[in-house]
DNA sequence: AAGTGGTCTAGACCACAGC
DNA sequence: CTGTGGTCTAGACCACTTA
């Protein structure tokens, strides 16, 4: 039945005919059969049977699940930027999400990308916040914030959740984006959950630079992960 | 040296340590060790290593080469988008050659978003171009550009590579960057056939619109399509 | 021919889910 | 407990590149 030849490894062949089965006899939310199951069907070794899985499993076919199997994902997604328009993110007013939850609050050392950003001596205290932001109660985005401790005043950090800029003003400082950059990745696995998202969907990530408009100095170093599905930054240049 | 624990399996932890060697010890084009020799610098099979490695290819981080190696890739490119920023410009500031191929040259009829962005009647001609820019030789994004026939002048479309806005130029045009969106998606196959690329890798997807300085009507409308891993997009805010 | 990555097998044990 | 996927080892051979 499989046939080893240059070229066509067999767990591409395998990986094909899954496939095809799947799309033939398979719905949403089915499980495949054991792994042993099927590499015993297809007269090979486990390993080899799950590579042709990986396959699929990249492809964003399949899921895997410890312990209970490899389940069936519902159909291809949608990518078409006019689906995305409806939820576009403005670059400028990004941090004015709708709802904003607050999911870690840690104080760090200073050290590498960081440290460099803000301009601080290695060690020096920084505030990291984690937070999930959401449109429509469907989450858009996690933003990792840090903060130099020294540079927000006597004022410990009591933010809570909500708009972390109009937080930050409240304690008299205005951060001015000053840079952003942007680039696409796959997620890491926390973000894809906290997104509830596949991991095989991209995701748009945007480094940003706040200074402090009365000092100059760096006040916010931020780095957001965007599901790109629902999202298109807008650039508008005068 | 390495710890067998839950949750943080051999090949992941491999993957880590590479990833800070090749941070601070390596350069582009470098090559790692053979497979081999690091699985025996680290104690493990072979192919737990090479799992390793996998995920620093899936990151990006590194290419594979049968039968020559493993090799590190160069980081993204820094792409700027400002008022007057062009493909060429932009790269010849990073000291970059680029190499522009015109893949297509054809004559439709404007409709949908092309007409709607370029502010012409359904129906009007338009040119549109498909061109594949590389950077030392190696394929970085593929551009369709729709230009309103008519705004042209008299002069018939003889672009045949090269920088499209120095073209633009000798007809007495120059482009102003206007708007830009930028998203992120798996690429078509075509796009990722022609940027060498998987097609589980993310694309950069930017929509611009350039105007006429003179004369203020839209002159071009772009959709590139950029190698995520590959391109990093700056927008520098005044 | 020698060196490199690519594929495959065989067998083992671990971790998680559900009965 | 049993059944599932997850990780690791050991060894073999193939395919591609370079010299």
């Amino acid at each position: 039945m499989l046939i080893r030849k240059q070229g066509n490894p067999l767990y591409k062949q395998i990986a094909d005919l899954l496939e095809q089965e799947i799309h033939q006899f398979y719905k949403a939310e089915d499980s495949l059969p054991p792994e042993q199951e099927l590499a015993d069907r297809f007269s090979v070794n486990r390993h080899t049977l799950r590579k042709g899985i990986d396959q699929l499993v990249t492809k964003g076919l399949v899921e895997r699940v410890h312990g209970r199997g490899v389940f069936v994902l519902s159909g291809p997604l949608d990518y078409s930027i006019g689906k995305a328009s409806r939820f576009s993110a403005n670059l400028v007013a990004l941090g004015k999400g709708s709802d904003c939850r607050l999911l870690r609050k840690v104080e760090i050392k200073a050290q590498g990308n960081i440290a460099k950003s803000l301009e601080l001596e290695l060690g020096a205290p920084v505030i990291w916040l984690e937070t999930l932001r959401s449109v429509e109660e469907k989450p858009l985005c996690v933003i990792s914030h840090y903060l130099p401790k020294q540079r927000l005043g006597e004022n410990p950090i009591e933010y809570q959740g909500g708009s972390l800029h109009a937080y930050l003003k409240g304690l008299g400082i205005k951060p001015i984006r000053k840079m952003s950059t942007v680039t696409a990745v796959l997620p890491m696995d926390d973000d894809a959950t906290l997104l509830v998202m596949s991991s095989y969907q991209p995701i748009l990530r945007v480094k940003t630079l706040n200074r402090d408009e009365v000092t100059g100095l760096p006040i916010e170093y931020a780095l957001a992960r965007f599901r790109a599905d629902r999202t298109q930054l807008s650039i508008n240049i005068d």
